[in-house]
DNA sequence: GGTATCCTACTACAAGCGTAGTAGTCTACT
DNA sequence: AGTAGACTACTACGCTTGTAGTAGGATACC
């Protein structure tokens, strides 16, 4: 039974990641991809992660010959949308809008980037107006 | 000189939260503005927090008659930034574009929140332009 | 002047996180 | 068959966070 703590610390999440991005994998696996990107850190620390995030239920293991396959059962959208969550709760108390206000205020976006908060304001707008008043 | 750890936990952050809503004021002001709030805690845990926040240096404390008043040394915007910015690197590779998507499209605005939007974008886009090309 | 009250300092302790070592099992090569 | 190399399970330990108790100094009330 996944424990109730949630919110998985910095260097778990590091691990969660690279499940991320490699798909299931094993210890190993997850090792060297951090090791890869300069991330210096032991095999059983790895293991004691996956582990730990096991237990949390975060991550599926599935023994496959000598070694376990470990696999993502959580996905990064849904860990962001917690974190998210903690910050507009803790910060913003409550509210969104200005969490997303601050975000554009502080951070540097690409044209690209601008173009698709357009679009998607757009389509908010859209539905409010439906919801709104006229049908 | 200040720890390094930085990241007020949960539970400090409220007392943090306590100080940007009341201004300076004392722990049995925090307390008692906690309490209202239906947080059930005791007055030597705030005393500990605001401690520990003053190592920190996250808050500052001058001694007035018998009591302290501590006052937040950081503001709000600053911790909600530092919170973005290990979200940004964490779980989305740096990149904040992603993030406010998944925000926008994951959280409830109200209509004034997608006016403000509007504006904020339109300001970024013009600035980019300015920077981008014509003189 | 004694006693209740308030305040801080210090101490404590359990849980969670970051990090890793050791021991024991299994496999595979020679 | 023996030895080297993976792999996991268990244990450990220091640090931070959440929570609070106790002791002792100052104050104020009667």
């Amino acid at each position: 039974m996944a424990k109730r703590s949630a919110q998985p610390g910095g260097a778990e999440l590091e691990v969660l990641h690279a499940l991320w991005e490699l798909g299931p994998t094993t210890v190993r696996g997850v090792l060297e991809h951090l090791q890869q990107r300069g991330r210096n850190i032991a095999y059983t620390t790895v293991l004691t992660f996956l582990t730990r995030l096991e237990q949390k239920g975060k991550v599926v293991a599935d023994k496959r010959g000598q070694a376990y396959i470990y696999k993502a059962k959580v996905s990064r959208k849904r860990v962001a949308k917690e974190r998210i969550n903690s910050i507009v709760d803790q910060l913003f108390d409550g509210a969104p809008g200005p969490l997303v206000l601050q975000l554009m205020e502080s951070q540097q976006f690409t044209p690209e980037d601008i173009e698709q908060f357009r679009a998607i304001i757009d389509r908010l707008a859209e539905q409010d107006d439906v919801r709104g008043d006229a049908p």
